[in-house]
DNA sequence: CTCATTGTCTGACTTTAGTCAGAGTTATGG
DNA sequence: CCATAACTCTGACTAAAGTCAGACAATGAG
């Protein structure tokens, strides 16, 4: 990438955080703490549980205890346990809370608002079209991909949400039972590799190969949640599978899939899968396709 | 506009923020704090005047002058008085200071890259060119139209750059004494109004009208600074004028233009002017426009 | 020259933000 | 039931950020 891309990516920053930044600091101010407001702004109409407050704003336990008591001292939120875990504090705003939370909501907008008010309307909906975008690419950024263990509870999730989404788009439903087998032990190293894409912490996507022989391996649950789509996100897995396929001396790369998934058939073609006869029995699948890899991964 | 617009700048304020504004408090990083980092990057590499500095990050002296301090005792800056105001102070990198800045620049530099870095080169430039719509309208949307005394220095000054651009651009050069007078009284209540327009307080542009007869004045004085043009700046101190026309009970507005001038006939076309016989002999003048403001300006 | 203004500095503060160690309570897996 | 982990809270801190009043020097307008 260029000096030159660098330069602009920089300037953006610095003109947006100048503006947009600046809000954050000033909107909230109401005499109070800045992070008690940001804390109550957080909190939200429908309340929130205290974990979840610390996780998201990042905040010692300890301060967070303390700014939380000093705004139920001002009468603006009530604490108390979570149904379900009692170790959980779920945090509530008062009338008095809300009233409050709402005046912060409302400087919000007026920000907002006066982003927009001086432009005309073509000019408005450039803007905001742009700020989409940058957005989504901000977002597509921010996904990291890791391997994890197959076997664990973040790859479960994974898989779930993979066979559900089967379901869902297979024209007859979707039965693991009656599918080729592809069991957590079979994605393990060193035979296999299970790769999740994430989002702020969340995953929201996954793929995996396993080996089917000497040196041929499969590539299984790739998956994309809805969400993420368009973000490159499947492209980039599929790289990171194909590298630590090439680490594990595999040459050549198989898939089978269904006609229904189109967005995975046009991703495969588009990185040089050929298809080929079936290799399996899958009744699920519809197509089976074949690379292989380059001599080394130049990724 | 809409609260879907509003919320769209919503939610991506807050998806700035979170990643762009965390580098701000991250990069800067360095084990000292991070007003000592701020101002030692804001000295940059060319130095800095202590009140310049004060203004654009907008600190107490005292603490200013304080962290200076802080930033001498390191070794990181010298500073001695400015040349021409003794008043003033100004200061500079030393050896070591450089190289500490160069090491936030570094910083500044690697998070932009970062941002890129997961991107394929198609998704680079569609980031990019969002970046700077963005960019862009967000200079536009702080762009801010105010009356000003039209025998002020900040008027004297606008039109100077005014006067300077037509003699760039005539063919022939420009002589202001040749042509048809505009005087600063002729531009001030209750018979004139002149009024600019300010990009983080600076003139970015002007445009002022006079009265000519009885229901009838004339836009003078319309320039819009080379660096912010294309935000809609001359669109929106047309609007002003017309509005601002429009309370002086002005029912019809003409101007004479240049041939060489084509945006501000284009703008001046967009906006409802009809062309019209020469109503003076300005040497200069290639074409003349007329407009009959509607009853109420609708703005 | 005088006087108001501008720019800087110092001292004496307060407030905000954030950290850390431990204690007490409630879940959870075996 | 037990050990361990997950949450929250309190006390005791520190560091950073920011404010305010007043002193002093240089400037600039009249």
């Amino acid at each position: 990438m260029s000096d030159e891309q660098i330069r602009q990516v920089r300037t953006f920053n610095r003109a947006v955080t100048q503006r947009v930044g600046a809000l954050d600091d000033d909107y909230l101010g109401r005499g109070r703490p800045l992070a008690e407001s940001r804390l109550l702004f957080e909190i939200g109409e429908n309340g929130a549980d205290l974990r979840d407050l610390r996780a998201s704003l990042s905040l010692d336990s300890g301060y967070l205890s303390r700014l939380l008591r000093s705004l139920e001292a001002a009468g603006f939120v009530a604490s108390r346990r979570a149904t379900g875990d009692a170790r959980v504090r779920r945090v509530t705003l008062t009338r008095k809370g809300l009233a409050e939370w709402k005046i912060l909501d409302r400087r919000s907008q007026d920000f907002a608002r006066s982003l927009l008010a001086p432009l005309g309307a073509p000019q408005r909906q450039r803007l905001l079209a742009a700020m989409a975008e940058v957005e989504r690419f901000m977002r597509a950024a921010a996904v990291g991909i890791e391997p994890v263990d197959a076997r664990g509870a973040e790859a479960r999730a994974c898989i779930d949400a993979y066979l559900r989404e089967l379901d869902e788009r297979f024209d007859s439903g979707f039965d693991p039972a009656r599918s080729v087998s592809a069991d957590p032990e079979e994605l393990s190293p060193p035979r296999g590799i299970f790769l999740v894409a994430r989002l702020d912490g969340v995953a929201v996507g996954c793929g995996a190969v396993k080996t089917l022989a000497r040196r041929c391996g499969e590539i299984k649950r790739m998956w994309v949640a809805s969400n993420a789509r368009g973000l490159g996100v499947g492209q980039r897995l599929l790289d990171a599978l194909e590298a630590h396929a090439a680490d594990m001396n595999l040459t050549t790369l198989r898939l089978d899939t269904n006609r229904s998934l189109t967005e995975a058939r046009a991703l495969y073609a588009r990185n040089g899968y050929r298809e080929i006869a079936p290799y399996n029995d899958n009744p699920y699948a519809d197509h089976w396709f074949e690379k292989t890899l380059p001599r080394r991964s130049s990724r």
